[in-house]
DNA sequence: CTAAATATCTTAGCGACTAAGATATATGCC
DNA sequence: GGCATATATCTTAGTCGCTAAGATATTTAG
C-alpha cells in the first residue's frame, strides 16, 4: 500500500471514529437531560452559559437556531426550576441577559460526574506533550466545526435551486 | 506552577475545549437536520444505521433511547422519504430490519460536505503519527463515553433517594 | 397446545416548537 | 422634541414528535 493510500485509510478511519464518538457524546446530553428530567434544548441551553457566561435571550436563540418564542419558554422552565435567572439590562431595557444560578449549577454538574471520570481515565494515559496536542487539536475542530456551520447554514440563505431538494417535509424557516 | 498544577490546568482546559467542539458538533447536526428538512431524532437514527448497518426497530429504540412507538414514526417518515427500507427477518418474523437505501444516502451526505471539507483542512497539519494519537484517542473516547452512558442510566435505575433530585419535571421513565 | 415472552405497531394525550404578531424600548431623522 | 423605524422579547394558535399504555403478531417454554 502506498503512503499517501495509507495516510488516506488513517483519515477515513480517523473520520468514523470521531463520528462515533461525537455521537456517543449527543447520547450522553440526552440521557443527563432524561435523567434530570429536563427538555434536551433546555440543557443544551445551559451548558451555552455555562461556557459563554451571562448572555442574552437574543443570543441563545442565535446559537442554539431556536426561535426567540422558543427561548422564552426554555428560560421560563429553566427559570422555575431554579437554574438560571432573568437579569433585565439597564443600559438597554429590551434586552434580557440570563445568567446561570451558581449554586444550582452544582445540582446539574453531578450528572456529569460519570463523563468526566470516564475521560479522567482516558486523559492519564497521554503525556502533557500528548494533551497538549489534543488540546490543540480540540481547539482546532472547534474552529472547524463552526465555520462548517456557517457555511451550512449559508447553502441554506442562497438556494442555487441546483441543490438536489430532500423535501422531507414542508421547507423549513429561512431566519 | 507545580509540575501537577500544570497538568491539572492542561486537563481543564482541555475538557472545556472538547466540550466546546463538542456542542459545535451537536450545533452541526441540528443545523444538518433543518436544511434537510427531517427531525432531529430521524436524522440520529440515519447515523446510527451509516454506522451500525442494518439493525432492528428494537435495537434503534435501544440506542437512541426512544421508546418503540416513537422509532415507529421516525421509521415510517424515513421510509416514505425513501431513505430507508423496512425489511422483516424471515428467521424471526417478529423483527423487523431498518435498511438505508444506499442510493438516497448520497443526498443526505451533501449537508456533510462543509464538515468534512472543514476537518480535511485540520488534519492536514497532522504527521501521520499525530494522526494515529487522534485516532487512538477517538476510539477510546468513544469507549469512555458509552461506559459513561452506561453509568449514569445505571444512576437511574438504582434511585438512592440520597441523589439530590431536580425534579423540574414529572419523573422520566424507568424503561 | 397453551401460557408467557418478545417485537413492533396503534392510539390518546401532552409538551416543545414554529410562525405571526403584540408589546416595550431604542435610534435616527427632521 | 416628535414621529417613524428598528430591535428585543413575549404571547398566542396550531403543528409535530414524544411517551405511556395497550393491541397485534410471532416465538419460545413447559
Amino acid at each position: 500500500m502506498s503512503r499517501t493510500k495509507a495516510r488516506a485509510a488513517l483519515l477515513l478511519e480517523l473520520e468514523e471514529a470521531m463520528r462515533r464518538s461525537s455521537a456517543q457524546g449527543v447520547l450522553y446530553g440526552q440521557t443527563v437531560a432524561n435523567v434530570a428530567g429536563i427538555a434536551n434544548s433546555d440543557l443544551e441551553c445551559m451548558d451555552i452559559l455555562y461556557l459563554e457566561g451571562r448572555v442574552t435571550a437574543g443570543r441563545l436563540a442565535e446559537v442554539t437556531g431556536l426561535t426567540t418564542g422558543a427561548i422564552t419558554g426554555v428560560v421560563d422552565r429553566l427559570e422555575k426550576a431554579g437554574l438560571v435567572r432573568r437579569e433585565r439590562d439597564e443600559k438597554d431595557r429590551r434586552k434580557v441577559f440570563i445568567a446561570v444560578v451558581p449554586e444550582a449549577i452544582a445540582n446539574l454538574g453531578q450528572f456529569y460526574v460519570p463523563m468526566q471520570q470516564a475521560m479522567e481515565k482516558v486523559f492519564g494515559a497521554y503525556s502533557d506533550e500528548e494533551l497538549r496536542l489534543l488540546l490543540r487539536f480540540a481547539n482546532e475542530a472547534h474552529k472547524g466545526a463552526l465555520a462548517a456551520t456557517e457555511a451550512l447554514k449559508g447553502l441554506l440563505d442562497t438556494p442555487p435551486e441546483k441543490r438536489p431538494e430532500l423535501k422531507l417535509k414542508k421547507r423549513p424557516r429561512q431566519s
